[in-house]
DNA sequence: AAGTGGTCTAGACCACTCC
DNA sequence: GAGTGGTCTAGACCACTTA
C-alpha cells in the first residue's frame, strides 16, 4: 500500500480521456461520467477534470452543457490553428532576405465594393496602398490595402516606402477583431506582372478586414505568388 | 466604503489587460505586473488572473515564461482557429442536399510520391479512392484518397458508394494527429471534368495527412471548385 | 426542482529560468 | 538562489438547462 500519492496532472487525465474516447470505450454519442465522478476515480480535484475536459472541448471532440453533461461528439468539428504573422517575420523565418516595394499610394474615392465594406459616406476618400514583399529579391506576396484615414490618422504621416503597411498596422495600431478568407484565384495582368507570373496562373488569396469598436479599420486582399503553401498542424 | 464586493470574473480581468494593451498603457515589448500584482489590484485571487492571462497567451498577444513573466509580445503572430467540418455537414449547414458519387476504388501499389508519405515498402499496396462531393447536385469538392489497408483493414470492408471516406474516416478512425496544408492550384482535365469547370480554373486545394502511434492511416487531397472560399475570424 | 458544468477563493508546492 | 508562472487542492456558490 502506498503511503503517499503523487497527485495527478489535468494532463495526465486528459491523456485517459481520449483513450478511453479513441478505444470506444465512450462512444460517439456517448454521455461520459460528470466531473465529480471523474474527479474521484481518478483522485484528484474536480478543478483538475475540468481543465481537462475544457481543454479537449476546445478541440471539438467533447460537448459539454451545464446539466446536460458531457457528450462524445458525433461529428468531431476538427479545429486548426493558424498562425497569421508579419509577412516580414514569415521571410524571415525561412531564413531569406526580405523586401517590400511600394507601388501605388494614393488618396481617392474608392470603388463600390470597398465602400460598402467600410460603411462610409459616398464621398469619403481612403488611402490605397499597393505594394510588394519580397524574399531574397523574389516576389512573394503583393499586398492591396485600404485604409481609412479617420480611424487611423498617423496612416497619413507614415512612409510605406520604410515599413510595409502590413508590418506597421500589426505594430503600431491595435484592433479588436476581424474576419479571414482564404480562396484561390487566377492572377490578374497586374498581378502577374508583380508577381513574376503568367496572367491565370493559380494565386493563394487571403482577404482580412480589421475593425475596433469604431468600425472597420483596413481592409487588405494579399496574393501570393504561385506555389504558396499554408500549413498547420491539427 | 463597501461591505461586500461581487467578485471579479477572469473575463472581466481579461478585458481590463487588453484595454491596457490596445491604449498602450502596456506598450509592445514591455513587462507586466506579474500575477500576484495583479490579483491584488483587481481585488482576486491569483488563479483568476492566470486564467484571463493564459487566455490572452494563447491568442499570442502576450508571452509568458516562467521567472522571466509576462511580456506584450513586439510581433503578435495573431491566431485563427479554422474549423474543420465533415465535408457532409458543411454542406447541409448551407441549407443544400449533400450528396456522393464514388468515381474509383482501387487497391494498387501507390506512386513514389505517396509512398514516401505513409512510409511503407515499395510492394506494399494501398486504397486509393476518387469520389465527388455535391452540394445540390453542383460538384463542390473532389476528395482523392489514400488508405492505409493494414492501419485500416475496416475500410477493405466499407462501401464508400453509400458514405464518403471523408465522413467514414471522421466517424470511425480515431487518430493522433495531422499535418493540413492549402494552397491554390490549377484545375487538371480530370478535376475540370469532375468539378464541371474549365481546364486551368483556380482551384482551392486542402491536403491533409493523418497519422495515429503506428503510423500514417490516410492522406486525402481535396480540390474544391472554383468559388470556394474559406472562412473565420480573429 | 435538481443535476451538471463554470468559476472563484485561499493556500500550497513545484518547475523553470534568469541573475 | 530567488522570482515568476504552472498547477493542484478542497470547498463553495452560481448559472444554466432539462426532467
Amino acid at each position: 500500500m502506498k503511503s503517499a500519492e503523487t497527485s495527478v496532472s489535468w494532463q495526465s487525465v486528459r491523456s485517459e480521456v481520449l483513450r478511453r474516447i479513441h478505444e470506444r470505450i465512450w462512444a460517439p454519442g456517448d454521455q461520459i461520467p460528470h466531473e465529480a465522478e471523474l474527479a474521484s476515480e481518478f483522485g484528484c480535484a474536480r478543478t483538475t477534470v475540468n481543465r481537462a475536459l475544457r481543454e479537449i472541448a476546445e478541440t471539438g471532440l467533447i460537448e459539454r452543457r451545464r446539466r446536460a453533461g458531457t457528450r462524445v461528439a458525433l461529428h468531431p468539428v476538427r479545429k486548426a490553428t493558424l498562425n497569421i504573422p508579419v509577412i516580414r517575420s514569415e521571410i524571415e523565418d525561412l531564413g531569406k532576405t526580405y523586401s517590400f516595394g511600394l507601388i501605388q499610394r494614393e488618396d481617392v474615392t474608392p470603388p463600390l465594393k470597398v465602400r460598402a465594406r467600410f460603411q462610409i459616406a459616398p464621398d469619403r476618400k481612403l488611402l490605397h496602398i499597393v505594394g510588394l514583399h519580397l524574399a531574397d529579391g523574389e516576389p512573394h506576396v503583393l499586398e492591396d490595402r485600404w485604409i481609412d484615414p479617420v480611424a487611423i490618422p498617423e496612416a497619413l504621416r507614415t512612409d510605406f516606402a520604410q515599413i510595409s503597411p502590413n508590418e506597421w498596422l500589426v505594430t503600431n495600431i491595435p484592433f479588436d477583431g476581424g474576419d479571414i478568407s482564404f480562396s484561390a484565384g487566377a492572377a490578374g495582368e497586374d498581378e502577374a506582372s508583380a508577381l513574376g507570373c503568367t496572367a491565370g496562373a493559380p494565386t493563394f488569396v487571403v482577404e482580412r478586414t480589421t475593425w475596433n469598436d469604431a468600425g472597420t479599420l483596413t481592409i487588405v486582399r494579399l496574393v501570393f505568388a504561385p506555389g504558396y503553401r499554408l500549413q498547420t498542424q491539427i
